[in-house]
RNA sequence: GGGGAUAUAGCUCAGCUGGUUAGAGCGCUUCGCUCACAUCGAAGAGGUCGGGGGUUCGAGUCCCUCUAUCCCCACCA
């Protein structure tokens, strides 16, 4: 123990342990009598190939958990969301391809996958490395619930029940487009950003001119594909040219004027340009009044052939140059600057084009129905609860879900077509000829949306559609960790499909946290570069002070700051459970161990021991009901208030003293409140806990391992904690008057004590606290102010009042104005109390334990009262 | 347009089912390197809990309202 160096080195621990740990499988699940299944899903974050914080503040609160629940005696499975068909992965993936020279265009689909799953597994495997430098305790070695294997059987399986049913189907409807990554979108990838562009109003004249009309537009270059003009049926302006045509200026087409309920009449000139294949809106129009759908935009957002003398141009450029042209030709009415929600990609942030296209899509609101009714009948439960209100609001809005993407990566769409007699067949297996006409099949070259996939997180990765032993143990799970940004694109899925695929919820809660956003509160983004790695936080302060500042000082969905000066308290802390530890072990000694013997115990021992108690159930009440940073709060005081800087300085007296027995005493009860802490704060902060813990006598194998510490009835000391906080207002007492009055630390004095009679016997046995903690020379208690030398200091408290024979140091000046402080003080008090007690309903209405607490809070008021008006006195 | 959140010490935030003289960390002031720890110890200053109503014996905590800021969803060209 004397090797032990004065300062904590997380560096070394971290890194000694975490080898450790993989090598011994500690990581893993450990094993468990009860065999209550206890499982944390985590989710397919946008993994980058480097961890991020919003990934640190997942796991970290998810390896909480699983560490709490482990020690508290369940059986716990961690399974990793990394290796999913994550979107950013694929980023990292196509990166690597440029690297490589290779463009995605020019190589087989077959032989891209190969090489991509190879480096899917290295770069998945780099995040699981760092996460367990983050402590997490990931199952990643299951290779068999990586997605190539059990997950793709599982999605497969649950395309082609839904498609049986008719729940999903493919067809041409209005999708969104992102011409960067040039695939289709769901409406939940969409984002919205509000730019400040123009809003164009443009004359559609008759082709005889003898009337026109002005519609307005924000998508100029979508003329290009306008199939009608449309204005409300009962629009009395409009009604005699309703079914007659115009003409699209420069263009020439000809195309009709509709009526359609959809257009306001309020709005503008009450007349818009319908464009079927480029608005959701305008699609709608169209399929009411039968309009053909003119698609104008290429997949990769070019103007296609139907632009006619525009074709090739980028969207852009088209629309710059159509409007020259129609300003030329004396068409352009008017330019308005306008800002506008324009949708943008949230992988790539490219403004996303509506446009009409062949996808598949899921039918939503008959899965829907059962989801919202878990979460509405209990089953299901959202912590904070609030959030059942977000989930709410979009499961019953919902509407079908565009699931075909026209990427490379992700599972592919089951689906085989014929193109000698046209027939779709879907089935798990590819059919070996069409099952109509015998001819040869081939597979839909798309892949499903990344979220359709990882929405079966929860049972493709316990082997499903295999009856597993691990799928018939784990499923349902129990808790769900993850960000209120990720509840529609994966909670909302998980719970569609595991109340669809499995007949059950997949979890009972769902544990919703905030971002981490960065000291000014600004969202960390790659563009502002504001980011923070986390492995660089934990290179300096280590991966326990930076899980620590994750969990504490903030609750449960709300957003919070990252600072870096948080994460250097934590690390402080470290250093202070670290030290605290270091003086047990110094002063244990030879032989280690030592029986707690009740018997043998001081105020302070049964003081601390009490004190542990609550905090072991308050804490652990505070774990079960998800408040992390509430339990967190309580070890920090009470391994730093109370046991350091109380107890240990408690513990000194008698521990240097010659008594064996105290000293037994002593060491026994620091040993065991020294354990306890640890085994309270592992969760929290694994790496030091561990280290420190395998340190002490009796300790198990590993502290994850430990049983969770328990409620000890035979620790219940009411009486003597009572007493010992008596004794702690004392000592704060003597301090405060000593700083106040700026009496020298090294200035000892031989003090008086005067109390109630009922405490001089445990003020006695106390005094030695007085002496080591208040620099007391000797300390005499007494019912009676008899023998106390004229002018001593005097301090008043709670339950005493302490004289302090230092009259050559006396500054009556200061004595007074410390007095004068502390009667403002006992008469606020006794005004409030007084209030309150005066008042015959609060009598009369409050519950008795109120009233009796009022009025010892009254008496004690009064009794300082009383004493500090007289010292006054005294001083004259 | 619909839904939600937040407003508490200089800063960042806690405060569980209404009852403490309203807390923490950082910052600030004054002392102190006493043999676990200066990544420390002791003492202290600092808040009419956004404004206004209401319920209650009692409200930071519940209800209404106003103001400010933020988020999500939907979206009228």
């Amino acid at each position: 123990m004397q090797d032990m160096p004065k300062s904590y080195d997380h560096t070394d621990v971290e890194t000694r342990l975490y080898q450790k740990w993989e090598q011994n499988g500690y990581f893993h699940a450990a094993p468990n009598p009860h065999k209550q299944p206890y499982t944390i899903v985590i989710p397919p974050p946008n993994i980058t190939g480097k961890l991020h914080m919003g990934h640190a503040l997942d796991e970290t609160l998810q390896d909480v958990l699983t560490r709490y629940k482990r020690m508290s005696g369940y059986e716990t499975l961690w399974l990793p969301g990394t290796d999913h068909a994550s979107i950013a992965t694929e980023v990292k993936i196509v990166e690597q391809m440029a690297k490589e020279g290779i463009d995605k265009r020019d190589i087989g689909r077959e032989a891209f996958l190969e090489r991509a799953w190879a480096w899917k597994k290295e770069y998945g495997g780099a995040i699981v490395g760092q996460l367990k430098k983050l402590g997490a305790s990931c199952d990643w070695d299951r290779e068999r619930f990586t997605m190539d294997e059990g997950c793709n059987k599982a999605v497969t399986k649950v395309f082609c029940e839904l498609y049986d049913k008719g729940l999903i189907y493919r067809g041409d409807r209005i999708i969104n487009w992102c011409p960067e990554c040039k695939t289709a979108l769901s409406d939940a990838e969409v984002e919205y950003e509000e730019q400040d562009t123009s809003l164009w109003h443009v004359r559609y004249d008759a082709p005889d001119g003898s009337y026109s009309i002005t519609v307005a537009t924000t998508r100029p270059e979508t003329i290009l594909g306008d199939t009608a003009v449309a204005v409300h049926p009962e629009d009395e302006r409009y009604a005699a040219i309703v079914g007659k045509n115009v003409v699209i200026p420069v263009l020439g087409r000809e195309i009709p004027i509709v009526a359609d309920e959809y257009v306001e009449k309020d709005f503008g000139t009450g007349a818009v340009k319908i464009t079927p294949a480029h608005d959701p809106n305008d699609f709608e129009v169209g399929v009411r009044c039968g309009l053909p759908v003119m698609r104008v935009l290429s997949d990769d957002g070019y103007i296609n052939e139907l632009g006619g003398a525009y074709a090739g141009l980028t969207a852009k450029e088209c629309r710059k140059k159509l409007v020259a042209d129609i300003d030329a030709a004396g068409n352009l009415v008017k330019v308005e600057p306008y800002t506008h929600n324009v949708g943008t990609c949230y992988r790539c942030h490219a403004t996303v084009e509506p446009l009409v296209s062949k996808q598949w899509f899921v039918d939503m609101k008959p899965l829907a129905r059962p989801a919202i009714e878990a979460v509405r009948g209990g089953r299901i439960r959202f912590v904070p609860e609030r959030f059942d209100k977000t989930y709410f609001n979009w499961m019953e809005n919902i509407r079908d879900w565009c699931i075909s993407r026209q990427l490379w990566w992700g599972h592919r769409i089951p689906a085989y077509y014929c193109d000698a007699c046209g027939e779709t067949t879907v089935q798990p297996a590819a059919p070996a000829a069409c099952p109509k006409c015998g001819a040869p099949v081939r597979q839909d070259e798309d892949v499903l949306d990344t979220w359709f996939s990882s929405g079966m997180w929860p049972f493709s990765t316990l082997g499903f559609p295999a009856q597993t032993e691990e799928l018939k143990y784990f499923y349902p799970t129990s808790t769900l960790v993850t960000g209120y940004d990720i509840i529609f694109f994966w909670v909302a899925r998980m719970i569609v499909f595991g109340l669809e695929a499995m007949g059950e919820i997949p979890f009972d809660t769902v544990y919703v946290h905030g971002i981490v956003r960065d000291e000014q509160g600004r969202k960390m983004s790659k563009s502002l570069g504001n980011g923070i790695d986390p492995l660089e936080i934990i290179r300096e302060y280590g991966a326990d002070s930076l899980r620590f500042s994750l969990v504490s000082g903030n609750s449960a969905g709300n957003d919070m700051r990252f600072y870096g000066k948080k994460v250097e308290s934590a690390r402080n802390f470290c250093n202070k459970v670290y030290n605290a530890s270091r003086f047990v072990l110094m002063n244990l000694g030879e032989g280690g161990s030592c029986e707690l013997e009740l018997s043998k115990l001081d105020m302070a021992d049964k003081w601390i021991l009490h004190r542990l108690n609550t905090v072991v159930q308050e804490a652990t009440h505070n774990l079960d009901q998800f408040d992390l940073n509430l339990a967190a709060q309580k070890i920090y005081d009470f391994i730093w208030t109370e046991f350091c800087d109380w107890y240990i300085e408690l513990a000194k007296p008698r521990l240097y003293g010659d008594d064996a027995a105290e000293q037994a005493a002593v060491k026994a009860v620091l040993l065991r409140v020294l354990t306890d802490a640890m085994k309270l704060l592992h969760p929290f902060m694994p790496f030091i806990t561990e280290e420190l813990y395998l340190n002490l006598p009796g300790a198990e194998e590993t502290i994850m391992r430990a049983a969770w510490p328990q409620y000890t009835p035979a620790f219940e000391f009411p009486a003597e904690a009572d007493t010992m906080e008596r004794m702690m207002g004392v000592i704060r007492a003597i301090r405060n008057l000593r700083a106040e009055l700026n009496v020298p630390p090294a200035k000892r004095a031989a003090m008086t004590i005067v109390t109630a009679p009922e405490h001089i016997h445990a003020f006695e046995q106390a005094s030695i606290y007085v002496m080591r903690l208040a620099g007391a020379q000797s300390v005499r208690v007494q019912a009676n102010k008899a023998g106390i030398p004229q002018g001593a200091l005097s301090a008043v408290c709670e339950s005493a009042e302490v004289f302090i024979p230092l009259n050559e140091l006396i500054d009556i000046e200061k004595e007074r104005e410390r007095i004068a402080k502390e009667v403002e003080k006992a008469r606020g008090e006794i005004e409030r109390a007084e209030g309150k007690l005066s008042n015959e309903s609060f009598v009369a209405k409050a519950p008795e334990k109120i009233i009796l607490a009022e009025r010892e809070k009254l008496e004690v008021a009064r009794g300082m009262l009383s004493k500090l008006e007289q010292r006054l006195g005294e001083l004259g």
